[in-house]
DNA sequence: ATGGTTGTATAACAA
């Protein structure tokens, strides 16, 4: 079983990159961010073309996650079932092959203090209590997606320099740690501790990919019954170098499964 | 240096 992310910004402008992505590495489900389209105007032909289902919750121009996968998902929920967080698509989640896979675009927080930063922590604390409310650490269980934190100093290009700001706070990282208490693992670090290798690297930032301006935001968790049966995780730096890329780049998993 | 890039409600906004 290959289980990746990717944040797409645009999943119609990135569509010669995930398709040459998807025939090249056959992932068994891809988890998209970022989509910025509407459910009836989503490109499903391409993907249901090679074989893939799709499940979708996608809005006007901005967010939007979608989940690809070859066997069909099943038990698909969007979004948190509640009115706190009514309209913005950012969260989708189904059963596929016996895993519970849960897809995010966790909001990336503007700048610290500001009324985006402010949903970004509500959003985090939301997400805490749904993994509580709907799961439990026993289930095989996968969340995944743009989570917009790097964790821990290894997983920016200078944590001295960026401490403090958006994406590597310390308000952030309290937040994830009670999510990851849940009993979730991080599949890339479980076996990489020592790798110092990103997934997203900013379109503004002139050649940032060769100068190793980048971070690590996009993850790979897992339950404890899945751990055991993780075989790689990598993150795909050369998909990042080729034409039109996104400003993100495609993580996967491998897993006994 | 408060710039620079990319995408979408193509005009400002978000990232």
């Amino acid at each position: 079983m290959k289980i990746a992310t990717y944040n797409a910004a645009s999943v119609r402008a990135r569509m010669p990159r995930l398709l040459e992505w998807i025939d090249e590495n056959e992932p068994d489900i891809l988890c998209i961010q970022e989509t910025k389209v509407e459910d009836d105007k989503f490109p499903r032909d391409e993907f249901e073309q090679r074989g893939y289902h799709l499940a979708l919750h996608g809005q006007k121009a901005w967010n939007g996650v979608a989940i690809v996968s070859v066997e069909p998902p099943e038990d698909v929920v969007s979004g948190f079932m509640d009115d706190l967080f009514p309209t913005d698509a950012r969260i989708i989640s189904a059963s596929i092959a016996g895993l519970r896979v849960i897809n995010t675009y966790v909001p990336n927080g503007n700048s610290v203090g500001s009324d985006k930063w402010t949903y970004k922590m509500r959003w985090l604390d939301r997400f805490a209590h749904l993994l509580r409310e709907r799961h439990t650490p026993d289930e095989p269980l996968v969340w995944l997606g743009d989570i917009n934190i790097a964790p821990k100093p290894i997983d920016v290009f200078d944590s001295a320099k960026v401490l403090g700001g958006v994406g590597h706070h310390p308000d952030e990282f309290v937040r994830l740690d009670r999510i990851l208490e849940f009993g979730l693992t991080d599949a890339f670090r479980h076996l990489h501790p020592d790798a110092k290798e990103f997934s997203y690297w900013d379109f503004v930032q002139p050649r940032a990919v060769a100068r190793g301006i980048g971070w690590r935001i996009d993850h790979i968790y897992l339950t404890e019954p899945l751990v055991g049966c993780l075989s790689s995780c990598r993150i795909d730096l050369e998909a990042r170098q080729r034409e039109k890329p996104s400003d993100h780049t495609f993580v996967i998993a491998e897993l006994d499964w």
